[in-house]
DNA sequence: CGCAAGTAACTGACGAGTCAGTTACTGTAG
DNA sequence: CTACAGTAACTGACTCGTCAGTTACTTGCG
């Protein structure tokens, strides 16, 4: 750190140091930039802590990002795009069954484990308004995405008609903001429990959530009427 | 506004206008702050904002409370003393069935309708760490609490080992996020669709988790190898 | 050299918190 | 019923720290 010529910048790679290539020194601010913003939110992260965490003057994270919020903009965006990319990978990988779901989980798991900065900055204190609407909009997507994907086969089978079909439709994304909302919940619980394993939360939510979307799939009806305890009231 | 005798302060009862005894005024500056707080977070919400829209200086502002910090600590606190309120009243009204689901989901849907600004702020935009921790705090406590209910009737069950019984706290315990996750997450939802009507969004969170729970209540044992459907594929 | 990478020192605006006063209500002595 | 003292509610115009963004200058690699 004090060392003019050699060093040991704690960065990566061996040429690592001051004076980068425009490229590199922007990759690293927005490394650092996302740390910072994850530890301590938008508000409370000034442009001086991002550029000193990186040793590097104010005004040349300027020369990199136009203002704040650009940068910010540019780190929550690489985040969605991530997680969007590994929870579509998962879902895909496993057509709808129960693997889905713990596949799904599990991503959520390994990158909450992964990247605690991340995770924190886009989960946990959602500093900005903005962030919130990337947020939902990234939930929206996912939930569209997935709700297509548990009713792909259903779809496709011609014993059911357009409107029984509909009634599906409906229903799946119905069931979307419950299991996301679990999903993320159980992970934000567990990361503030670390006495229980890992494990048992994932199975917990992966049981919790399949027995849900379980009785959509096997088709059974959950009318107003059966289904339910009988109301008594 | 302009008149200086009689007036039309849009303000509620007859009597009231400007010049109030400091409790009432107290009262009505708690509204505000809550108010504005809910609907531009705290960061984005000035002082003078609040004050501005109670139509009073920024000035007897701070003459009734000490900072903006103290302000919004007390705006949420009154918050989540309500909501947990009526929680556990929910809860404890209807013993651990169905019931006692449909009454936590109701409370939950009624309190984000008639107070958006109030949900808003707590459960949406948490712009500020602290009241992230209040929440937590909130989640837990409900929680323990929700967890003790649903296991108080298993816990006078003589036919239970004092090991069965543990599992099954644990368990419950670990059910809590995953059902306060998906009710929060669910009327987040229904709220930005409101083409969903409140009864369908309410019945599937209540059946979505019920489903969960009831597992848990009627003792099955949720092994690893069973109670998982066995793959259709 | 020449140009890109880099910086220290500055500016300007914004917003929390303060202060020296002003205004209106409440009694009570004449 | 004044009149006027005492006081609580209230305000306009300030201070002052903080922080996003700039400017004018230095450094070192090809």
């Amino acid at each position: 750190m004090t060392n003019t010529t050699g060093d040991t910048a704690g960065d990566a790679g061996p040429g690592a140091r001051r004076r980068m290539p425009h490229a590199r020194r922007r990759e690293q601010l927005l490394q650092v930039a996302l740390t910072e913003f994850g530890r301590r939110g938008y508000h409370s992260t000034q442009m001086e802590h991002v550029a000193g965490a990186a040793q590097v003057s104010k005004a040349l994270l300027y020369q990199h990002f136009a203002s704040k919020e650009e940068l910010f903009a540019e780190v929550t965006a690489s985040i969605v795009t991530e997680l969007t990319a590994r929870l579509n990978a998962a879902v895909l990988a496993e057509q709808g069954s129960v693997d889905g779901i713990r596949a799904m989980v599990r991503v959520l798991f390994d990158y909450a484990t992964a990247e605690p900065d991340a995770w924190n900055l886009v989960v946990r204190h959602l500093d900005k308004p903005e962030v919130g609407l990337e947020l939902r909009d990234l939930r929206e997507r996912l939930g569209v995405a997935f709700a297509d994907l548990l009713l792909r086969r259903r779809r496709r089978d011609p014993a059911l008609s357009p409107a029984e079909l509909a009634v599906n439709e409906h229903r799946a994304r119905l069931l979307v903001p419950l299991m996301y909302g679990s999903m993320l919940s159980m992970v934000s619980w567990w990361l503030e429990h670390p006495d229980t394993s890992r494990e048992k939360a994932e199975q917990m939510a992966v049981e919790f959530i399949w027995l849900g979307l379980d009785r959509l799939r096997s088709g059974e009806r959950l009318g107003k009427d059966s289904a339910m305890a009988p109301e008594p009231r």
